[in-house]
DNA sequence: AAATGAAATGTTATAAACTAACATTTTCCG
DNA sequence: CGGAAAATGTTAGTTTATAACATTTCATTT
């Protein structure tokens, strides 16, 4: 039942950023009380710091930010929020990047590719149909049975094309 | 000029996986003598141990047989060796794994995916016109340029899914 | 053959990413 | 309330990767 979905790819640096991250929050909230979920409140502050950009960001940084907040964290706490997070499908992992990023469309199946933008550092993430039955299709040639996709894709954003020339 | 190509996709147990090795080999020295590259001894024999199976290996994995060997190689040695053999293409980092697998077509772009069986460890490298144009579709919705792209595919390969049931 | 400069490799040390194992606290539910 | 389960805290470790500098090897010119 997959679409062709962009979801908050590349936005203007000048959005409103702080709605960005309600709007994320508030379908963080629905999705988890939906599944019988709990969005305690450390995971829901991993969540909004996730959040605080569209760039990935790293599970040390993530610690970093929970230390500053005053929190006496170690990494395991920040693994453990990541992984809750993961498999309510609220961020994605960023294989190529050993990074962690919001997702938008927690509520569809996660055969995503991301864009990662080497410019701004930036990531859109992208659900298309031609790129998963292309990999249906390959898979079909050699018998093999699909269970997940890693489909990370790097260059540059219309942005910073633009700007750079 | 990308064409579709399943290369050496799950080869049986059985297969004979020296002559498999040597192919590789030969292709390797003739890469690197067209480019006016060194396939030195060192790189060479990390070569070799990457394609010691059709399975994904860790530098520290590489690391260890090298010491078997009686080199006494350290972590930099190895990582220097792949980067030269990724660089010419020679093998594929393996993002989700963290991990190397010897690559069968260096000849061509490398637009390729890679199918690794949860169950047999083994991988397989396809190249598919219908998963780079589904990824320059997506990239094209958004007005992205594509430079580079992992996919890498999770799940069961045809024999272990048949000796599954 | 020696001189030289670049490339490759050796070596030490450290950074970055991740996890196991067990202790404690919190929450849920009967 | 009391007990079980879930979440978080805490300590210590492993795995993965790289920076920086020393030494060696190799290719070329002289």
């Amino acid at each position: 039942m997959s679409r062709n979905t962009i979801s908050t790819a590349f936005p203007s640096p000048r959005h409103d950023h702080d709605a960005c991250v309600d709007a994320a929050l508030a379908q963080a909230e629905q999705v988890c009380s939906e599944r019988g979920l709990r969005l305690t409140p450390l995971r829901r502050r991993v969540f909004e710091l996730v959040w605080q950009s569209h760039q990935p960001v790293t599970a040390y940084a993530l610690l970093e930010q929970l230390v500053r907040d005053g929190h006496r964290a170690q990494a395991p706490t920040v693994y453990r929020s990541l992984e809750f997070l993961l498999e309510c499908g609220l961020v994605h992992r960023v294989e190529s990047l050993n990074a962690f990023v919001g997702c938008n469309q927690p509520r569809r199946g996660h055969d995503v590719g991301i864009f990662i933008c080497r410019a701004c550092g930036d990531v859109a993430e992208i659900s298309d149909t031609a790129i998963s039955s292309g990999i249906e299709r390959g898979a079909g040639r050699i018998g093999f049975t699909v269970e997940s996709r890693v489909v990370e894709v790097s260059g540059t954003c219309r942005a910073c094309g633009e700007a750079g020339r």
